[in-house]
DNA sequence: ATTTTCGAGATTTTT
DNA sequence: TCTCGAAAAT
């Protein structure tokens, strides 16, 4: 079962006990419960390790100390986290600690272990080797064409409800998914809502496409209903740890106690305080409610300084359903977190802008050391807008990902009818670009004949075998259908997926379409494309093996942003979400007013439980901060509602001397945040935080008008200074219009 | 019949 | 900013 790699029992050099030696190699670098958790393999182990507690680094020591103290195969280890960028890093920390000849594929994320699994077993439900993973685009799309075949109206609000249909019938169903797949339930009159999910399902099995949750779906199903299978993968993989688990939904860990069913050895780690997924099924409260045999906690932080830790443990205490634990440190204070406020959304972004630019032109830190983060990708345009006009660099991670532009998934589409020609989907997207003439008629028509064929073909092959027809003569189909059919020679000569695209793309005249179009940066995007694949085909190569196209695609489904990663020294902009994980010396985190941040959309739809999770989120934003954590927030924000110039409320909740106020805070802002916070908690019936916070702190009043206080005017009343003039003439901004006027005339109000 | 163009409308968060 | 739909233009 197991093979010791390092099994020579004394070292040569020193005469010591080799195992010792290792041992004490691997926890030099650890405190005390950090060892405790690296040396707790046996059994059902638990780690809570909150916030910068050096999470990632035990789960690497653990893995090394099976390796090189106990001896186990890496082959027997499965250990998953939950994204890519987290499973790389994981590679990468473990292979400095052991042999990185013994580094396999069981270091990845959960949906990736799936896809080997179902690459491996699902030739058992019927389906091909290959099979095609659908992302939400061609999800929707498929959502889409069940409907109209089924004639259901296709507004917005109904494709939503039939894409909901899904995923919960898929959850109600799921033990006798297959056994759905063939039949619907005949005992009960079929519901609309349950016909169309087996027509949906029909159209899946036909494209050979399934969805995230099926990959893991099908897996547990594979491995309910063969026990072979079953004992198989069990007394293969002795030791499972799993990270981030509180972001894990119920079929997850099911997936987890099943496949450690073998020696029962499951290692969970996460922290309850993190949970941002629930919104999408995730169940924290397993993670609470894990019996195991070891509890670990790890609380210590090493990453922030106790001025950014004491705001984040301000901010979780308001959480009520919560594990309580609370995260210290020994470094000492630095610098105060700071709350800038400004008068709407493009002094924000202004300030931002203005503030990176003056610290790194100080050598305060590099650009690459500071992250914006923000609630929604829409967000980070009014900053993108400012870095431009500053000559700041930046990349954003999120709003448009790398594998979701238009010319990307253009071209890769041409790959799927390539390696699938039941693809539909990629059909639909690709036929037309560039244009050939042929339109919504002419599909209708070619749908019709894949309808009506003696066995039911798709639409790619329907088009082959009708390509002679007259109908088609005015089109330029003949053309795409040598396209697809020379690139699929291509790859069954062995020509790379690279130059075989390269080849179709040339070929297709999408090259042409955006050469002669000004889009010179779509062209470039697909240049980066080949390079992408070529670095994937390079590093897919083992001795005479070379990747396959369906090796290819399916890897690349699972990429999202979090490969197409830079590490030159820009500005990184990033959902909070996103931002998980990671860590930067210098964090901003934009947009914090009410509305925004805690989202009003989420409140309404899940009221308390979605107040405590965008306070986990919130929780998750400040902890991402090593040196200094710069929280903004603007009255007015363009897009929001009438609570949008409100400051979240978790800035409320923060305690006045933890942080220093900048900007021109209007008085009794804080006071009508919080009557607005608790009007809306009580409109919802959500208990809310009745409590005042002080509002901020004039400096020594010397008598001195400055900038941003408010002064009164014996005839125009009262006003807000907007600007001291050299002269020490103030500008004031009265509800009557904009004067400037001397200092004597004004009285400071407040 | 197909493509282009123009305006309106919407934007949580993602493996 | 980007997507989608309707109406105009080819």
């Amino acid at each position: 079962m197991t093979f010791c790699v390092f099994f020579v029992k004394k070292c040569y050099l020193c005469g010591r006990n080799t195992e010792n030696r290792m041992m004490e190699q691997l926890l030099k670098n650890l405190n005390d419960r950090q060892q405790e958790a690296v040396q707790a393999t046996e059994g059902r182990v638990r780690i809570i390790a909150g916030a910068g507690s050096g999470k990632t680094r035990v789960i690497a020591h653990r893995y090394a100390y099976l390796v090189n103290v106990l001896g186990v195969d890496p082959g027997n280890i499965l250990c998953m986290t939950f994204t890519n960028k987290a499973a790389q890093e994981m590679k990468q920390r473990i292979s400095r600690l052991i042999d990185p000849g013994y580094i396999n594929d069981y270091v990845c994320t959960i949906h990736g272990f799936c896809v080997k699994f179902l690459r491996k077993e699902i030739h058992r439900l019927g389906f091909p080797k290959t099979f095609t993973i659908l992302d939400d685009d061609d999800k929707k799309a498929m959502v889409k064409r069940v409907m109209e075949a089924m004639g259901i109206d296709r507004k917005q609000s109904t494709v939503k409800k039939h894409l909901d249909i899904i995923g919960r019938t898929k959850g109600a169903l799921r033990t006798d998914y297959v056994g759905s797949l063939m039949l619907p339930n005949s005992t009960e009159k079929p519901t609309a809502e349950h016909l169309f999910f087996y027509n949906y399902v029909q159209e899946q099995l036909r494209l050979f496409a399934v969805d995230f949750d099926d990959l893991v779906y099908f897996t547990l199903y594979i491995l309910h209903h063969f026990s072979e299978v079953r004992e198989k993968w069990q007394s293969e993989l002795n030791y499972l740890q799993i990270d981030e688990v509180q972001d894990c939904d119920a079929d997850e860990w099911e997936l987890f106690t099943i496949l450690s069913g073998g020696l029962g050895n499951l290692c969970v780690v996460g922290d309850p305080d993190q949970a941002i997924y629930e919104w999408r099924g995730s169940k924290p409260q397993l993670f609470v409610d894990f019996e195991s045999d070891t509890d670990i906690i790890l609380n210590q932080n090493y990453r922030s300084t106790p001025d950014i830790l004491d705001v984040a443990n301000a901010i979780i205490d308001h959480n009520r359903d919560r594990v309580p634990k609370e995260l210290f440190t020994q470094r000492p204070k630095a610098v105060r977190v700071v709350h800038y406020h400004a008068e709407n959304d493009v002094e924000e972004c202004k300030w931002i802008s203005e503030t990176i630019a003056k610290a790194v032109k100080k050598g305060k830190g590099a650009y690459g050391e500071i992250a914006i983060l923000f609630r929604a990708a829409y967000l980070s345009r009014g900053v993108e807008q400012e870095f431009i006009k500053n000559g700041i660099p930046y990349s954003v991670w999120g709003g448009i990902r790398f594998f979701e532009r238009k010319e990307i998934k253009d071209a890769l589409s041409y790959l799927r009818l390539i390696a699938n020609p039941n693809d539909d989907l990629a059909f639909l997207r690709v036929c037309n670009v560039p244009s050939r003439k042929f339109g919504k008629k002419s599909l209708e028509w070619l749908a019709m004949l894949a309808a009506n064929a003696d066995t039911p073909a798709s639409l790619y092959e329907a088009l082959l075998a009708s390509i002679s027809m007259p109908e088609l003569r005015r089109t330029k189909m003949a053309e795409f259908v040598r396209v697809i059919e020379d690139g699929r020679a291509l790859i069954a000569k062995g020509c790379g997926i690279g130059s075989t695209l390269d080849q179709v793309l040339t070929n297709s005249g999408l090259k042409d379409e955006y050469r002669n179009d000004e889009d010179e940066e779509r062209l470039e995007n697909i240049t980066e494309l080949l390079h992408s694949i070529k670095d994937y085909e390079d590093s897919h190569r083992l001795g005479d093996e070379v990747a396959t196209l369906d090796d290819y695609l399916q890897d690349i489904a699972l990429y999202t942003n979090a490969d197409y990663r830079s590490d030159d020294d820009s500005v990184r902009l990033m959902t909070i979400h996103q931002a998980k994980g990671l860590e930067f010396p210098y964090v901003f985190v934009m947009g914090l007013n009410e509305g925004i941040f805690p989202s009003h959309r989420a409140i309404r739809e899940r009221l308390k439980p979605a107040e405590e999770e965008e306070r986990r989120l919130m929780y998750v934003a400040v902890t991402r901060a090593e040196r200094e954590l710069i929280l903004t927030e603007s009255e007015g924000f363009s897009a929001a509602n009438q609570c949008g110039k409100y400051p979240s409320r978790f800035l409320m909740e923060i305690p006045s001397d933890l942080v220093e106020v900048k900007g021109r805070m209007r008085p009794y802002l804080y006071e009508e945040t919080q009557n607005m916070v608790n009007y809306l908690n009580e409109e919802l019936g959500i208990e809310g935080t009745v409590y005042y916070k002080e509002e901020p702190k004039k400096e020594a009043d010397d008598g001195e008008i400055r900038a941003g206080d408010i002064v009164e005017h014996p005839v125009f009343g009262r006003g807000l200074v907007d600007k001291v003039k050299e002269n020490g003439s103030c500008e004031v901004e009265f509800t009557s219009g904009r004067r400037t006027l001397l200092p004597r005339v004004l009285t400071k109000v407040g």
